[in-house]
DNA sequence: TCTACAATTCGACATGTTTCGAATTGTAAT
DNA sequence: ATTACAATTCGAAACATGTCGAATTGTAGA
């Protein structure tokens, strides 16, 4: 029988946590380059910016926008790859695939 | 031009903060009758079930399941109807689509 | 090596969440 | 009315989260 429910219950509530901060929200949507449901804008936009972007567009402590950054990262939405001084951000494509499936099996 | 971004940020924050715990995810889960993602399972199953029906499954005081209904029934997930003595509970579908969509616009 | 910049870690505090048991409300049957 | 069942509300305790400023680490250039 087993339960097939419980096996990616905690993983994937992490996920929804990280997703559950509005600041956290919105750097993630930052960084899928998207806006509005139902709409692909901001085709040309970048999909990868560093830290520094991010903080001049949170209104935020650095050192808060630091921490979303790492639960993020942790959840596994996000990757971060220093390059010289800084360090950028992009969307991991398959946890991002991953959440996407999971509702689009569900009715 | 205006931030499109930030306009339904707190309403979907809050709908991830619903997700975000293990035993409302899981209610979720049973509500929607899916199993693993990427798999439509259980078809047959029912999609509508009394607070009795959950508290069987999710040894949790029942007062604590009623605290997560009602997390899940104000962040729009779920609707509660009562019936005689039960109250039953099913997922709200518009809300679900809402979320569906959110990610399969992003890459 | 000094300096400047980018980002993180640390410690502290206020606030929010999860959980329970006990008491309460609502509904239906005896 | 009384009883029994279904579910919620309440109050309290333990724990987790979000936030900041100050101090720290890491990197590159003068």
């Amino acid at each position: 029988m087993s339960n097939c429910r419980t096996i990616n219950l905690d993983r994937h509530a992490r996920i929804f946590k990280a997703l559950s901060n509005p600041h956290r929200l919105e750097i993630f949507t930052i960084l899928t380059g998207c806006c509005e449901p139902g709409t692909l804008c901001s085709t040309d936009k970048m999909l990868s910016c560093c830290v520094g972007d991010l903080d001049s567009q949170l209104s935020i402590a650095s050192s808060t926008l630091s921490h979303h950054l790492k639960e993020l990262n942790h959840a596994g939405l996000i990757e971060m790859q220093r390059e010289g001084k800084q360090i950028f951000c992009s969307i991991n494509p398959s946890t991002l695939a991953e959440v996407t499936a999971l509702f689009s099996t569900r009715r």
